[in-house]
This record gives structure tokens, sequence and C-alpha cells, in this order.
DNA sequence: TGTACATCAGTGAACGCGCGTTCACTGATGTAC
DNA sequence: TGTACATCAGTGAACGCGCGTTCACTGATGTAC
């Protein structure tokens, strides 16, 4: 069986980014050993190391990954809005959401991977990867602002960042009792106070 | 040195709590041992299982452990304040500081374990912990609310609860960075709007 | 285009290590008289 | 109050297991002619 095409060697590499990036984000670095990630992937543990250097390393890779797949993500959801006021509510209807909640491993690498980044020495490689990921969403939201004042703009990002990664972080840890759904839905109602959509959409991943 | 007074055993096991309240918000609940908890009690590892059934069990005492310290801390900060306003003036400044930031291990279970409890299977014991914990905090904050609407008073306190621990989850991951402080500013802006207090306090814990 | 062979991606056994948990043992504590 | 002894909190070796990582090996791939 060894000695695979170039071909179906990239193919194998990117298996390996797509099932540690979902894992990570689902059960942690930690949480997920390097034979739990290659089995994901299809292969067995020992050609790990032909990819990677070290799981370290992957992490920081599977990381970017993650961003990579959610920056492209919020960008759709901006996109040819007609307002700013619209795009936030694309953007934070695209959040709050249950499945985005009820699936880490596919959602967002901001709440997904935060806990473990800053349990990591400072100086593994994921912290950069992780700090670059989130600086590029809050560009994107950046754009959902429109004061007219860069400061408050900033400003008012950085806490409803926080207001989204923090109701999604509450709700994944209260998942199965009522007061799961009620964080994601009052910081719906303080992020989009006047809006006139009715209910969560409950389809979209954030 | 066997067989220890029933005072000292008592005084021992209090202070494995103690340790592992502390170093599961800090390292997380995969990121230390028995020996580790035990180490940090001043005690070898083989005498945990005469304290608890398991370190699973273990994990849910420590959190209810936390949760209680954190309450009385939201209670103190919220007495004898003369109005709702200032009582959550005193709560957002005593939570979003460099120091709670800082030092996970002393600072909020809210922040700093929930992502462990999300990722813990839903018949673990700390979750029940966990949640009732949480709500006794939404509780203490929910009386710095005084719109005269119930619902609103709670929809708006789960809304700030997913500011503070937002930021401060992100101000974590990002710590090293000026994003790190940026997080903590502008949450702190977002909740106290209006307030004359000129900076934040940077002593107090969460 | 066909053949000969060097390359190297993937395999699976093995490395040392630390994990959660168990247990025979110890000897000071606490109690019964 | 003093003595004799049963109790049991803590110790440290040991259990099976899974971890991250290494490595000799395999055999299809890709290349040189």
């Amino acid at each position: 069986m060894p000695r695979v095409s170039r071909q179906q060697t990239d193919h194998n590499r990117a298996a390996i980014e797509e099932a540690s990036s979902r894992l990570f984000r689902e059960q942690g670095i930690k949480g997920v050993s390097v034979a739990d990630l290659m089995g994901a992937a299809g292969l067995t543990h020992g050609g790990f190391y032909g990819h990677f250097e070290s799981k370290d390393a992957l992490a920081a890779v599977a990381c970017r990954h993650a961003f990579a797949q959610s920056v492209a993500r919020w960008e759709k959801r901006v996109a040819g809005k007609s307002s700013p006021a619209e795009a936030l509510a694309g953007l934070v209807d695209g959040y709050l959401s249950a499945s985005n909640r009820n699936h880490a491993g596919a959602g967002c690498p901001v709440a997904g991977l935060a806990t473990d980044v800053a349990r990591e020495p400072a100086d593994k490689p994921i912290h950069a990867a992780y700090v670059s990921g989130l600086k590029a969403l809050v560009d994107v939201m950046l754009r959902t602002q429109a004061s007219g004042d860069p400061a408050a703009d900033r400003s008012r990002t950085l806490a409803q960042m926080s207001t989204l990664v923090g109701a999604m972080v509450l709700a994944r840890a209260t998942r199965g009792d009522p007061i799961s759904d009620e964080f994601l839905d009052s910081a719906r109602a303080q992020l989009l106070p006047a809006d006139s959509v009715p209910a969560r959409v409950a389809k979209v991943r954030g």
C-alpha cells in the first residue's frame, strides 16, 4: 500500500488539516490524539511526521485553516448587503445560531479555540495564527459600522465581537438547559435592537 | 507520617479543593493531573481517592468552590451601592481588569471553565455545578438592572454577561498583543457608556 | 514507448513517559477500659 | 489520668493504558535511460 502518488499525498495532507481543524475546535487540542487525527483522515498515525513537524505545528496550521474558512463565510455574509446595518444583521444571525452552538467543529474558531490558545505557552505557533485570524474577522466586522468616527467604530466592533463570542461560549457550556437559547436570543436582541427579522435563523454557521 | 488528625484531614481536603479550583481554571481539567493537584495541596497522589471518588467528581466540587467565591465577590461589589447603575459599574470594573485576565486561576469560573464544561460529556457532574453557579451570578447581576420590565431586564443581563465573558475570553487568548487590552476597554465602554470613571481598575478580580 | 531502479509516503511495532486508579503497608490518632 | 489497641489518612509502588514521537520496513510511484 505505501508510496502513494503526489496528488494523493496532497489530498492526504489536506484531509489531515481538515480533520484536525474540526476536531481541535470540537474537543480541544489536548482532547484529540495524533492517532485520532490521522484516523479521521483515513490514515495510520505513523505517517504523521512526514506531513508535520509536531502536533503543535499542526495546531497552528489547523487554526489558520479554520480562520480562513470563517473569514470567507463572514465576507459572504456582509457582501452585497444594502446597508451596514443589514450587513451586521447578516453576521449576527449567522453567528448566533443553534447550529453554530451545536457543531463547534464546523463553527467559529474564535470561540472554539480561545481557551486552548490562552492556555498554550506564549511561544507556541498557534498564538500568532489565532491573533491574526481574529484580526481578519474584526476587519470584516468593522465594515458593518457606520458612525463616521473610526475610533468609535473600532471600539463598538470589539465590544460586539465580545458579545457574540461570549454568548456562543456560554450557550455551548449550558447546552441542554433553557438558558442556553436565552443567551443566543438575548445577545441577538442587544446587537440588533431595532431589526424586524422575527426569529433566529437556525441553519447557518459562524 | 500517616494517620493524621481529623482537623488535619479536613484541612487537607480543603487544600485539595482550593488547589484544584485554581489549577482547573488556569490549565483546564485535562491540563492538570491528579498528582499535580495533590502536589499543589502538599500531599502525594495516592491519598486522593480517600477524599474524592474520581477526578471528575473533584472537578464538580472545584467548580462549585470557584463559583461560591465568585458569587461572594459579586455580592460584595453590588452591595451598598446607591443605584443599580453604580452597582453595574462595580461589577464591570471588577470583572474587566487586567488582573482577572492575567490570573485565570483566581478569576471568574464562568470564563475559566466554560470551554471545559462544554466539552465534557453531558452526564458529567460538572455540568450541573456550572449551570447552577452561572445562574447564581446572573441573579446577582439582575439586581443591577432597573428598567421595570422583568423580561427586558433578564435579556439585558444575559447579553451583558455575554459581553463580559466574551471580552475576558478574548483578552486572555490575545494576551501579549495590544488588542487584548482593547477588548477589555471596548467592552467596558459599551457596558458603562455614560460613566465618569476615567480608567479601568486593575487590581480587583472577577 | 518500455524497462530498471531509486525514491519516499505510508505502515505498524516500538520508545519512554505520564496518566487515572488501586492497593498493601505504616504508624500516629482516637477510643475503650 | 494512663494504658492497650483498633482505626484509618496518607504513602509510594504498581496496574493497564494511551500519549507524542521514532524508525525499520514496504512496495507503488516517478524517473532515467
